[in-house]
DNA sequence: GACAAAAATGAATACGTAACCATTTTGCAA
DNA sequence: TTGCAAAATGGTTACGTATTCATTTTTGTC
């Protein structure tokens, strides 16, 4: 491998010159710099960066800790961050992580002395964020937040569930379903109690059947889904606690034909990009500004980076009805 | 920061012991191990990948050079290879590269000195494919290959191609239109020629016109549909070069009101794990095995990492047809 | 108890870069 | 020409680890 060293040999001047030609030029006579741009080329030199790592403390790299792809919101985010960092510089090493293999996730994240952390998996009551800030790493939670309520970019998740529930019911509905994640996350705890509050509001009482927490998977949803189906007063729209689960519901509906929305509304939340897809167009609530989470949390961790100050991330984006076609009065 | 110096010093051992109880425990006394052990975790200690990397001159990690998310096919093979990846302990640092900005993704996989590439947006005819070789560092295309047949995971796209037509032409169409992406890529343009020599096989003309090729953005599918929807005599089935250009395609279908495949048949290439869905259900070719190929190229670039012998890859997976609903007689 | 072989440990070094400090060269005014 | 500041360049070191080679300690045998 071809070192720095080489290069200054070949092109006769010194390895501190050599390293000059590349990060400070402005300090180099063009001579020089030309004869060593000259060796740099014939000899195919590249730099090694994990030397410069070493030396610099800083990697110019960052973990992405996402939830799964088959989730169409992490595909949204995924891609938002990715490309966000490309351009400024970053590499970005991702990783799919189950809540529970999570600690072993932030190991590598350290051991790489990556420049920062962005993830989507924390628990309300995570151990791992004290952790995480008694590090001095710049990290931020997109999507979901911990209950020390720093370092997060997030929708307004109690007033998501609110409108949610708010939507249908001035559809007319009486009957109303709610298919969801586990409480543990903020997310599905914020868009549950929204819902709450709104049927409080408007006085309406559901059955407690017709409250299902599913680990999310598709298997569960399909079981909630036609728990809820047998049920002998049938809900006639169900809020779904996510568009990934929305969308989950929606497929469990055609396959047993039951026609959405003539016969059962179903509303998400999220507004993930398939949403709008001509073929689907749910209806969901989602940020007023449409701007993606992750790009959000990317952009703020980046500053957060680079401008070497705790500023601390507190990111709440307001929220609105994406009124599409899943949706029908009763 | 601590280092293994520090852990050295606080352990009353050398520096030597602390990185050997690290790496090759057998050969240190077991009271010795557990005083390093001991101090590692009231340091808190852990190792720089960095400089571990700097001498050892391998990363543990890759690079993924992958097409853009919302295509499903990418989806569903960056999952297969981060999870596969990481479970055998590399680290996955992703891009999502469109064709053009090719080269700069190179160069920062070439700095951070990764054990692997693995990458799916190489064209036939790419320059870009002789200066990889020449780097003896192993890297394996997945989906697409060069013209020079080597370092490659692909499904048989020719036949693919051909059963693609087959189906449609034994469902009894006769005016089947073809829209793909772009002949500098071996996938659409061995799918193609798969294509064209089934129509000759069973003797069986289309116009010019049927045959689009696109850049595989949305907009262009949609136009190229509207363009075959326009025409006289309209095709009554696609061919479509991907799945994911199907799904656009069925979109677009949607948007106009024309039911699949009551009124057009549509079939895809690729069996995208997303192709399944109920709502869906889209026909489509794939792989017999039903392998994802992210997970065998991915499987293939380890093994040649871990076994530093030049084996070069040359994998081509047999194909089926997928028969699900988009696909009618006529 | 002596001795060799094996096991355990340590000292020194290399990896490739950036940064720090020292030295040489240049440019320009006196 | 001299002197002196500024510009340009070079020598040396640190970063934190694994590795190589040398040394010490332990083990087992006669």
């Amino acid at each position: 491998m071809v070192s720095s060293k080489d290069v200054a040999k070949y092109a006769g001047v010194s390895q501190t010159t050599v390293s000059r030609v590349l990060n400070t030029p402005e300090l180099v006579k063009q001579p020089t710099v030309d004869k060593v741009m000259k060796a740099i080329q014939e000899l195919n030199y590249i730099p090694n960066a994990n030397a410069r790592s070493l030396v610099q403390k800083r990697t110019n790299t960052i973990v992405l800790l996402s939830g799964p792809l088959h989730n169409p919101f992490f595909v949204d985010t995924t891609t938002a961050i990715v490309n966000y960092a490309n351009t400024k510089g970053y590499r970005v090493n991702v990783q799919f992580v189950n809540d529970d293999k999570l600690t072993e996730a932030y190991a590598t994240a350290i051991e790489q002395k990556v420049d920062g952390i962005i993830l989507s998996c924390i628990l309300i009551d995570d151990p791992i964020f004290e952790r995480l800030e008694s590090m001095h790493l710049p990290f931020i939670t997109y999507n979901r937040k911990h209950k020390n309520n720093r370092h997060f970019v997030e929708i307004d998740n109690y007033k998501a569930g609110y409108l949610s529930a708010q939507h249908l019911i001035e559809l007319g509905h009486r009957n109303i379903a709610w298919v969801s994640g586990p409480l543990t996350v903020s997310t599905f705890y914020n868009r549950y109690h929204g819902f709450l509050k709104a049927l409080e509001d408007y006085n309406i009482k559901i059955p407690q059947q017709n409250i299902i927490h599913t680990d999310t998977s598709k298997n569960e949803v399909t079981t909630a889904f036609n728990d809820l189906m047998s049920f002998k007063s049938r809900p006639t729209a169900i809020c779904a606690g996510s568009d990934s689960l929305a969308l989950f519901l929606m497929d469990d509906a055609v396959s047993i034909g039951v026609k959405v929305p003539e016969k059962l509304s179903i509303i998400g939340i999220d507004n993930v990009d398939i949403s709008k897809h001509a073929a689907i167009r749910l209806t969901t609530i989602g940020s007023i500004s449409e701007e993606n989470l992750g790009y959000l949390a990317i952009k703020k961790l980046i500053e957060l980076i680079e401008n070497k100050k705790n500023g601390c991330v507190k990111i709440t984006e307001s929220v609105k009805v994406f009124n599409r076609s899943t949706t029908r009065e009763i």
